[in-house]
DNA sequence: TCCTCCAACTTTACGCTGTAAACTTTACAT
DNA sequence: ATGTAAAGTTTACAGCGTAAAGTTGGAGGA
């Protein structure tokens, strides 16, 4: 008979969300480095095996804390998008806004998700709509797509740009000249090359 | 007396550059991962606890190897930018070719250079001139600066623009669409920006 | 020439890591 | 009640970074 309750057979709760939420934890307080699968275990209560019996050694917890994250970070782009209103300028801004304070507030997951292997390991179907991460951006970026090019081109010049913009920021390669996070100084490459992309908008 | 011969009083020729160099042969052969303390040492040929007389730990070897690794790509990015000519957007188009290409020929070794903090430690004075790789960047964007226009802004968002593409192409976060690097459609995005922002060069 | 010193390297040791295997406990189906 | 499989514990092992003590060999002063 199924399981209604949706309760684990055995001990504990939900040991596998646990060991997940304890390694973002771990990863929020003391980075990368500190991500170990005997530490997860033991916040979450259990012996340093006892994630064997939920993820595939620690590239399978690496991996699932990886998902998790991705999801937050998509999530935390739909809200993004939302506050930008209807201008698609504003609209687009406002999304690599929340690309790179997630990536600044979240440095240890931001690092884990792009070090996990293909997005599309976290979204079944990257075409299904707006609720993916890579709807989010297609959509968001379409207003700018002039016709007789390939959106994907679009998107990939702004996902490149606010990403690298922030993985460089995040490393601290642009130097401590740079830090810590000045809003104003911090967007004005992206705002300036967004109102490039911007001079020419194509409706529809 | 001083020592004119530069070899060192004892024992191993020059222990310390044939870590280097071990390390980024584990790098290139093995990856990140692979890339620790005592496999170094082994395959230098001393003992795990040698490399401590010359570097400070894991971190200070890493350290060593990243700035090793960062001249080399310096290199490479005043070849590339030598061969696009002098033409400004060849010259750019060129550049951001050796980036992408350094990258995917030495991926462990690009990771390690752009997660060891800032670049000014492996430059001196980056605005020494153009043999700093802040210095090639800087005058193969100067074409493009409009005036009134921060140069830095120019800068960042080509900077950010081919190492966003470069690292999410390594990570493989575009998924196995977008590779084997088949170089038509890996610049394609990159010639697309390039274009915009060369519509309106302002020349010297 | 001999003596001393010290940098370079080795050896040993410790705690932490991931992983595998054997063992124990619990819940469920028959 | 009984067998079975999942869930968690215990034990064990090799590799890791690091520290401390021991060893060696060459340089420089007497």
């Amino acid at each position: 008979m199924a399981d209604l309750t949706g309760k684990k057979p055995h001990h504990h709760g939900d040991l596998r969300a646990a060991l997940i939420q304890s390694g973002i934890e771990i990863l929020t307080e003391s980075g990368l480095d500190a991500l170990t699968l005997r530490r997860c275990a033991a916040r979450a209560g259990v012996s340093h095996a006892a994630p064997a019996h939920h993820f595939d050694g620690l590239a399978g917890l690496r991996g699932a804390i990886a998902k998790e994250g991705f999801d937050r970070f998509r999530q935390q782009m739909l809200r993004a998008r939302a506050v930008g209103g209807q201008d698609p300028k504003g609209r687009i801004l406002s999304l690599c806004r929340g690309y790179l304070e997630f990536a600044v507030e979240n440095p240890g997951l931001f690092t884990l998700i792009f070090s996990c292997g293909p997005m599309s390991q976290f979204e079944e179907d990257m075409n299904a709509g707006s609720a993916t991460a890579y709807g989010v951006l297609r959509e968001t970026c379409a207003p700018f797509v002039p016709k007789d090019t390939d959106p994907m081109v679009i998107e990939t010049q702004v996902w490149s740009l606010i990403h690298g913009f922030s993985h460089l920021f995040l490393a601290g390669t642009f130097g401590p000249g740079h830090g810590p996070p000045d809003h104003h100084r911090l967007f004005a490459p992206v705002m300036a090359l967004l109102q490039e992309i911007g001079t020419d908008p194509a409706p529809k």
